[in-house]
DNA sequence: AGAATAACCATATGGTCATATTGTTATGAT
DNA sequence: ATCATAACAATATGACCATATGGTTATTCT
């Protein structure tokens, strides 16, 4: 009599579906576009299911752009590991992880034109916000970590302040990235490059002189 | 017969008392709260007089982002103007007027959240952009020909890529001042004020030899 | 004085949207 | 087999908003 258990769905692929239906949209027509109605054509689902998955608009949005956040941070990494084979400068890994926030490929140009244009709404929403300031404290410490790394390392000079050159250095790419997306010439674009491959060699201005990491 | 002219008004006010509405309504309630009918209310006018002075929603904004954008190149400039008269070297000069695009003070922050909000708006609207696009390179053009008067009189040295550095500054400064409108703490604040004062540093190199601008 | 018209106002209109409501369907445990 | 219930759908509801419409008022030129 207790516990009788109707039919399951996996739900973390149906929200993944929604919120990849309110990215697509956004992509389309523009985040301020994006509605409840549109985001279930997009995902191909009735209005009611959306609701069934997300108790307001506000809580979709926020767990569209957790997952998008999630996404980038993930891609971040991978483009450092690779880097990390490649090279034993860490300033080069450095370097290879903060150009994936520019929006240099069109794949990147739709991530940091959906990050940027949240940026926006959580200026006006406390929880979109929290994502915003957590995820900006995850890459800042991040770029701290590969500092102090340079440090051990020789690269870097003992009287670096890391978590200042940490946060400078994320918020010169989140700039070029906010201007990359007004500016589309070629070359603003591969001045963003040169301003990130100028600053990371006025940071790491010595040998690796041992291992890294 | 012809040529009858009844009473005049004095469009630009009115305007600037509209538009001035829209600021407040958006520093109180956020911009994506501003609707006509709230401009109106808190311009102390009716609905259909904003209709008369603006044809849509959307050039209201647009007039309202100009303005806003004039006003902070004029407090820019003053800010530079300013220290002109204290200090000679140009680093400080430059200096001041990037601080001025950080929300500092809580008139400051106003300005800068109205800045941003927009930028989220104008990713979306073509109009807005180029308000956005125009101003940043007159402020980097700014900034581009301080650093060119820092090579004429010795502060800089020549190999430096001045179009570079100033895309580089002003990048810094609006990645800076987005991340200080979502953390509010003293120490972030303090650390924006050293990142900017580090970078004026390392592109200021020398002694000013002779005399500025 | 009074005609012509900009300045200004109140309200109507039509559309859009988030959410509420009221379903139907499918499935897992008994 | 069937019941309980999650999964899913269609439509209703009510609010809001940009803009349209149809005015009134005040002022300037003749």
């Amino acid at each position: 009599m207790i516990g009788v258990v109707p039919r399951t769905a996996d739900h973390d692929s149906r929200r993944a579906q929604i919120t990849a239906g309110v990215r697509d949209l956004a992509l389309s027509s523009g985040l301020g576009a994006v509605t409840i109605a549109g985001t279930a054509r997009a995902a191909g689902i009735s209005v009611g299911l959306v609701q069934h998955y997300y108790d307001s608009k506000e809580s979709l949005l926020a767990d569209t752009l957790g997952r998008l956040l999630s996404g980038i941070e993930a891609r971040v990494d991978r483009a450092i590991a690779l880097a990390e084979r490649d090279h034993a400068r860490i300033e080069h890994m450095l370097g290879a992880g903060l150009l994936e926030l520019l929006p240099l490929s069109p794949a990147h140009r739709d991530e940091t034109y959906l990050r940027h244009a949240f940026a926006g709404l959580a200026l006006d929403n406390p929880t979109l916000a929290e994502h915003q300031l957590a995820f900006d404290r995850r890459l800042r410490d991040r770029i701290t970590q590969a500092v102090r790394n340079g440090m051990e390392c020789g690269e870097v000079t003992p009287e670096t302040d890391s978590l200042l050159e940490g946060e400078a250095a994320l918020a010169l790419t989140q700039g070029l990235a906010m201007r990359l997306l007004f500016d589309r010439d070629d070359s603003a674009r591969s001045r963003a490059r040169a301003a990130i491959a100028t600053r990371m060699a006025s940071v790491f201005v010595g040998p690796c002189a041992r291992e890294s990491r």
